[in-house]
DNA sequence: CTCTATGCAAAAACTTTGCAGGGAT
DNA sequence: ATCCCTGCAAAGTTTTTGCATAGAG
């Protein structure tokens, strides 16, 4: 049994989801690597549920992105990856290596806004080299 | 003749591209739409040149990008929009209508990130209520 | 027991490729 | 005259859908 498998099923039951082992797993993996494509998800949950199919996949990245359980980072000219939600922050892109990686919020961003508008979300894309292409 | 024929085809030329009549009308509707994904442009370039093939489209897409004329916009839960590269900007995408608006890149950012991440671009998306949809 | 989720297969949607003819330089 | 670009058709890729069965609550 994995070992958050309670907490995963309890987000899905707060969701009137069904907690099924695919998802379960699918939510395991999200934790484990972080942020993962489909073809990644796909793969790695093959290992466990070899017959699972590539549909079940994608109803279920569907499903919880509804359901406000994951959320969708999208990288310029890469396709999307996915990741659990939770508390807000930004995101790296290594220029070289291709990986997200998350960082804290910034404390502040000083923008003016034409009138009218307002803002209720703000995403911030940093792109650059990271730690490990240096 | 387009009112910017010549200031498109300079664009080209100096990227070692062809100026064709199609690629000049590409580019003329992404400055007048200001966001467009491929569907727009398709279907608008179709007005002046009836026979212009999807795969035409796509491939002056890639082009246009390789050469850093144009830029890619990813829009959570829909469809990359692309615009004509201009000064550096941000971008505030309405939740109703799911118009995009550029706006003034902010005057500073004030974000702390983990050693070694060396970061060369930043970009901003806004998303909430514009002025239109209030 | 009921109703949702899964797996499979097929369809739909999206994007790229190859090639022959046409057009820009 | 050369080489790139276009249009068309076909192929490739990605995502969705329909339906019968399995499985969760």
């Amino acid at each position: 049994m994995e070992k958050r498998y309670v907490e995963y099923t309890n987000m899905l039951k707060e969701k009137e989801l069904k907690s099924t082992p695919q998802r379960v797993a699918m939510l395991g993996i999200l934790e484990q690597k972080g942020h993962a494509d489909i073809e990644d998800i796909y793969s790695e949950i093959k290992k466990e549920f070899v017959s699972i199919s590539l549909a079940t996949v994608y109803k279920n990245i569907n499903t919880l992105l509804e359901a406000g359980i994951i959320q969708e980072i999208k990288v310029p000219h890469k396709k999307s990856k996915f990741e659990l939600k939770k508390h807000k922050h930004s995101h790296f892109v290594c220029e070289k290596c291709g990986n997200v990686y998350d960082v804290e919020q910034p404390k502040s961003i000083d923008i003016e806004l034409p009138e009218g508008f307002k803002p209720k979300e703000t995403s911030l894309m940093l792109s650059g080299i990271c730690p490990k292409c240096h």
